[in-house]
DNA sequence: ATTATCGGCACTACTTGAGTGCGGATTGAT
DNA sequence: ATCAATCCGCACTCAAGTAGTGCCGATAAT
């Protein structure tokens, strides 16, 4: 199903929390104290984002997570890709077939393949430009993709018949 | 993980095939058939769709499935609605908060709520206005939404700086 | 009657996700 | 030197979702 993981979003607001306080170092127990997530996921989050290289700790008693680069150049992308790896949609990587992993038996003669490596390129690539400065705002103007109505509950397609 | 269920691939596949003898009744064997996909799952995922309404099934000997309308006029965006609900992005809906489920206890003062809300609005709209035939073709033109720079192992963000 | 097809229910096995436990290492304050 | 606050690392449990299967009944053409 279509959705982030609870630790990506854990960690976005971590994120945004740190990136209020640009600079500082920030304790990861100041963010559980304001937010109502378990502390000690939080920490494991944390400590991912380390890894990736997005935030920077510092330990010790005065210790902290601080943002490694300002809030506009902090992609969502490199975000859920530290999280959670690159987006994928289909099962398959968008890897060069006939190489490596057969992770589909369809693969070779898959009609869907193609367009779904589009599609995922699109959303990925609306991550990379979405900056955490973007997010952390609460209510922004809201820049439209394309023309955007508003969808929600019943589905019922609207295609360009082209 | 951002990622589409197997049973919703096996969906677009047979929806393909359907799409490529539009008009016809086509039984499921012949998908099966064609695409190394497990026969059973695949009736399951037509089963699926039909309730949807997005196929027709004839019983009987010379039964089958067929679309119920046009690939043109069928949306990516239903199809995954109906096979696995609609995309999600966050663990809550978008529901309108302070009402019924509490699926998450940061609800109330979450910060990267709404703007989770417009993420996924843009990828449910990038799908609703993405038709099965477009799909269907095998290689079409590709048409960058921006500046396309390949994204694979490593991600380094490139955002505009405003 | 026979055969090819869809329809419905329920079930198992596997993978992923959420969340936790515990002890150790580092650093600053006393 | 001691203590307290903090990050670090590994491994573990439990719940939920996904993939895939079995079986038999209902329809309808021949
Ligand atoms: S090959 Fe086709 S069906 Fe198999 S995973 Fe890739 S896209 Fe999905
Ligand atoms: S409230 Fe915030 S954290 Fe909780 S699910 Fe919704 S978006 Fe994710």
């Amino acid at each position: 199903m279509l959705k982030l993981t609870k630790r990506t979003e854990y960690g976005l607001i971590a994120l945004t929390h740190l990136a209020q306080r640009q600079g500082e170092v920030v304790p990861a127990r100041e963010i559980g104290d304001r937010y109502p997530i378990p502390r000690r996921l939080l920490a494991e989050v944390l400590k991912d984002l380390c890894n990736a290289d997005l935030v920077a700790s510092t330990r010790g008693a005065h210790g902290g997570y601080a943002l490694v680069r300002p809030a506009q150049e902090l992609s969502l992308g490199e975000i859920v890709s530290a999280l959670e790896g690159a987006p994928t949609v289909s099962s398959c990587g968008d890897g060069d077939l006939l190489h490596g992993e057969h992770s589909c038996d369809v693969q070779s003669i898959c009609p869907i393949r193609s367009p779904l490596v589009e599609i995922k390129d699109k959303i990925w690539q609306m991550m990379l430009t979405t900056s955490l400065a973007s997010l952390a705002q609460p209510h922004k103007p809201y820049r439209p993709l394309a023309s955007q109505t508003q969808v929600n509950g019943s589905v019922k397609s609207s295609i360009e018949s082209p």
